[in-house]
DNA sequence: TATGAATGAGAATTCATTCAT
DNA sequence: GATGAATGAATTCTCATTCAT
């Protein structure tokens, strides 16, 4: 009969939210944000279509969060310190990490791709591909420039091109792909 | 007010049918597939909705003519023999062609490639992709493989990555992306 | 089998464009725009809710609409000269028009007085009820002027509230007033 | 924290309803019953939507509990006896005290008035403007009557048009409306 | 007494598609 | 061949109300 306390109030709203945001991932990743309604992420996730609202101001905002909750993800597991290995290390860490995103966001990957390519209504995909895009470009050049490389910023940039069509082919071709192979293949290239 | 020859008719018929593929290639790769609706299309290519639907049944099938179509241009440009030239030079034309085809149909791949991240939907367009990435792949590991690389096909594979990388990049990043750099860089390396 | 003539087009729209704003315009004044649904508006005009935003943007444009064609006829109605006529007569004129807008409008008034009465969205209904307003005050101050009334405009204000407070009572009484009986009381008030 | 004392209680109770209370009053006057939501009356009253619900069995019931409230302040603002005053005097403060109700219950009016209009849904608001109406037209003729007006009835219905007029007209022009100069004109057409 | 998460019915709006002419 | 009015199902979103605690 007494009320709940703010914790249990939070735990509450903490897993309903989950449930939303996991089955709004799940969907837009694999039929994509247009092709997904409200109702059928609300029935998905096993709540109301009302409830849905309650966490999230419209269709836009839940997207908004996905990416935010999974950029925080990506930079988290990205965030490895590659200070005590030697340039060529940690430049095989980098690129392995790099895959391993792929690898593990792929759902995320596919959802986000389709709205960076079109609809000027999402700029701020475009924006965080940028930015991530060129932090990767830069990390790498570094290290590139202490391996010796003539043109260290022009060799990551192709580095990066590599593994962008690795991830591209990873997600149209599917298992077509002998992803695993071109994969090492890459990381050879460029292991002393 | 003489009745309209047989040849007059498909003339007309061809005109209007070549202005709403236009119209709605446009517009799918401008905003996307299910964004554009079939109104705006039909004002775009300014004939009414009815007479659109008297060439094509369906958005869908709009969409199959457009893939068909532009497929058949994409294989006439691509479809240059290579035959009175070395392995190298053969390579670099091929790999220079597969830029050329980025460069002039941005705005199909800006459209199919949303489409192709959805699985199920569209699953020919999956298919289609898959055979044109297999046969980049055979025609490339030939060459190299005269070029007496060790691992052609793998080779042939990690080429063909980059380049869609670079397709990729410089369709989500636009002017952000230094591409003649990147492309020049990448053809560079398999220069001899 | 040949396509319609433009006349012909236009008739159509003219038809159902009108059964629109007729049903609408019954709901609004009876029970409100705001508890008047747009499913409830085409149902009464027999036509289907999509019918209805290809004439209509939106309910509020609906309401505009409305506004706007009825504004045309009080206007047509209210411009009847008073040259041959003396002040006083024109007085008299003048008030039994204000009535007839009254009789004849009420649906129009019961709609926009509770919309001008709150809600910043209709604004421009506010600023129409002012402009009425004061081109009314300004006629029939010339008229009590003429007829050598000491205040004509403060007169005039005072005539003009009590046909507004008869109007109020009138909507919102409606058989509980004696209407007639208040209305000639008033008019005979300025009978010479 | 020892068990609260039953008059603490009603205290607490009367607190709360009054928050609630004012905010809706609040809001229904600013933007009108329709537009505005529980969820808005609970926030700006500073309460849980459960708890509205505790005092308030409905939305509706809401809107009765302010009209029953209001109707006993206005009722006791009223009700001040004329007894030692002439019947112009007494007319006077008549007209003087209506105007002090249009100034001090302008929220209340901006809310009941639009409600008025639409018939069926709030009848009872109807109900208590007539007999409001009838009230002031009795009491306004026995007045008149001692001083001598013809027909005093009609006169009353007169002088109330010319004040409903006024509110009607303050309520909707604002600042637009030369309020206190037209109130003062129409007292000063029955000063003797 | 008090909370706020949860519901579900219904609101406005969009859009692929049909069809009479 | 060509038109565009008309449809209806589906979409996003709102909101009064309930209920377990």
């Amino acid at each position: 009969m007494s009320p709940r306390t703010h914790t249990q109030w939070e735990e509450i709203r903490g897993k309903s939210r989950e449930k939303i945001l996991n089955a709004a991932i799940s969907l837009f990743s694999s039929i994509g944000y247009f092709s997904t309604s409200v109702s059928k992420i609300a029935q998905k996730a096993g709540v109301s279509k009302g409830l849905l609202y309650n966490y999230f101001d419209s269709k836009d905002q839940l997207l908004v969060a996905i990416v935010k909750k999974t950029l925080g993800l990506i930079e988290k597991a990205f965030d490895i310190s590659t200070d005590e290995h030697n340039p060529n290390e940690a430049l095989i860490i980098l690129m392995e990490n790099m895959f391993k995103i792929i690898e593990t966001h792929q759902g995320f990957l596919r959802m986000i791709i389709p709205l960076s390519m079109q609809i000027r209504e999402f700029e701020f995909i475009n924006k965080m591909i940028f930015s991530k895009y060129d932090e990767s470009v830069k990390k790498m050049s570094i290290l590139l420039e202490k391996m010796e490389y003539k043109n260290p910023e022009d060799e990551a940039r192709i580095i990066i091109a590599g593994l962008d069509g690795i991830m591209y082919q990873y997600l149209v071709l599917g298992d077509n792909l002998p992803y695993e192979k071109i994969k090492n293949g890459l990381i050879n290239k460029y292991k002393i």
